[in-house]
DNA sequence: CTGAAAGCGCTAACAT
DNA sequence: ATGTTAGCGCTTTCAG
């Protein structure tokens, strides 16, 4: 009736009617019941999105950007955990599909047959953000991992490095990290160049985890004069464990991460790192679904493509840099 | 119909029409509808948990624990960000009660009137979280944080310290940092002490942020023999200032923070801190929520008290603490 | 064990 | 400007 039209702030009615419904719901405590309405209208305002996990770091900043956006139109973000795990990433899917969203963001462009049947089929608005190498189902937002592992590579072999090191995840799970290891050692390979060695772990990254990794590699190659790190937060381990050490750093070793997380500026000095914009990410995912939510679209086929900047932080300073090695024996 | 009973698992059901109906709804890609579902029902599988903010590292781990024990029940976790403001909580309340969850898990004691009478008339379990200074709607499962102020002061005047500062987030916003400040106050004030400087600062907590303020007030007061920072981030941004200008911590300057954050353990030198069990609180409070469900209570006025123990990391190190300022001097 | 019927609390379309 | 009516896709209850 009446009601429904003036809690819904839509059609026509009068002034004094309004009023009164208001005074009325606001004594009555009333809570209009969503999925009715929604059921009733045959759409739903959410949106669910759909991460790997919430230790990362990461991934908070980009739930930030999709906020942002949100906020400022009818749509409510719905949050879920695939812990880089495709099963455990179907169900939840298929949990958030139930629930008839209008719109879906999802974590990386790999996913099982069965999620990438659903989210065909779902009829709504699907995003794919963070990565950009391989085969979207829509719209997909991010950067390419591998581009921005070679475009490290290049900036460290530019720098006059040679003898590098790599410390990162065990990949299988984490597939934008298997990229950018794949980018990195075909950029090093083009510049005639080889990994000297790499330490892998699995597990949540910590400052910890970062030491421990480093001092094995190092133990293992105390000669070597670069280690890239998978992400700021072991590169961050990493060089406190150096610092400690008394490893000329970044003179006699360098030091690059990947992620650009603000932990970074506070420590006594900068490793190299990558900043992947994750919030811009968030935004213009969220962007997308509520373009496509308001003209009615299925989904629009959008690619957006970032360009990740390397912050040179104390390591690949532009003035070292340029000179390469030479350079980096005076300093 | 029958087919609603398979795909339900419930009732009798004969094992041929059952494999028949689940072959079919695979084969068709069908997703149940939980609006329509819901609404016959009259019950969702959904616990909403409202959380300040996820910049936080305390509230993901939180999180976590909800999650771990949700995944063994039918109930689904939904999440929503109060930002610290009652006004915004409130309606981010109001959207999650239009949803008609089955429980509510909501962080802190304080809120708006009209999300207290909310909560109240929701005719839900309500579990309050990390806190338990307060009057509770229903059930509650945190921390004292006030007796954990004091017990951090108890001990720091235990072990000799006695110029003491304090850095902190300002407030107004953060009830549980203000209650912990109070406590702190307080029980330095029976030992005869008082804190001889502050800073204050507001936004979220970084390493830099915890430098730039412990320089401001070790710039004042160059005589402080301990800092109380309000989070372990900052403490660790005011541990890498001070090994970086060469106090002799923890001999002469002692810190602590608060939070028992696992980036802590990577740093060179171990502040106190005092870890809160975020996991286990969020772990208790899903239980509750859990076991109303079960039992279709509509909530049972439970109380948790956690307690907090302190990590004397490399500053209250036991024994140090026990003979006081005699011996650290010889350290 | 299976089918039929009656809503759940709303919205949308159509009267008035 | 307001009231009326017919579902939305399920679950629940009650009959077969």
């Amino acid at each position: 009736m009446t009601v429904s039209r003036v809690l819904r702030h839509s059609g026509d009615v009068s002034e004094k009617t309004r009023a009164k419904v208001l005074e009325a719901a606001k004594r009555l405590g009333y809570v209009p019941n969503r999925i009715a309405g929604g059921l009733a209208s045959q759409r739903v305002n959410l949106v669910g999105v759909i991460i790997p996990s919430l230790s990362n770091m990461v991934f908070p900043e980009v739930l930030a950007g999709i906020n942002e956006v949100l906020e400022d139109t009818p749509l409510q973000p719905v949050f879920g955990l695939s812990r880089y795990d495709p099963p455990h990433e179907e169900k939840v899917l298929f949990e958030m599909l139930s629930w008839r969203p209008s719109g879906l963001i999802v974590t990386g462009l790999e996913h099982s047959e069965a999620s990438r049947a659903m989210l065909r089929a779902a009829g709504i608005p699907v995003v794919e953000i963070l990565d950009l190498d391989g085969e979207p189902i829509d719209s997909v937002v991010g950067i390419s991992h591998r581009r921005a592992g070679a475009e490290m590579a290049r900036a460290i072999a530019g720098a006059g490095y040679r003898r590098i090191g790599f410390l990162g995840t065990k990949m299988p799970m984490d597939h934008r990290a298997r990229k950018r290891f794949e980018g990195f050692t075909g950029a090093l390979a083009r510049a005639g160049l080889e990994i000297v060695d790499q330490e892998f772990y699995s597990g949540g990254s910590g400052l910890e985890k970062g030491r421990e990794m480093t001092r094995a590699l190092l133990d293992r190659h105390p000669d070597l004069d670069f280690l890239y790190f998978s992400n700021d937060m072991i590169a961050a381990g990493g060089l406190l464990y150096c610092l400690e050490r008394g490893f000329d750093v970044p003179g006699k070793l360098g030091l690059a991460g990947f992620n650009g997380i603000e932990l970074l500026s506070g420590l006594p000095l900068r490793p190299a790192t990558m900043d992947i914009q994750r919030r811009e990410i968030g935004r213009r995912a969220a962007q997308i679904i509520a373009d496509c939510v308001e003209k009615g679209l299925p989904g629009k086929g959008e690619r957006v493509a970032l360009t990740p900047r390397i912050d040179p932080g104390h390591t690949l300073r532009a003035d070292l840099a340029r000179c390469g090695q030479a350079v980096r024996d005076q300093v």
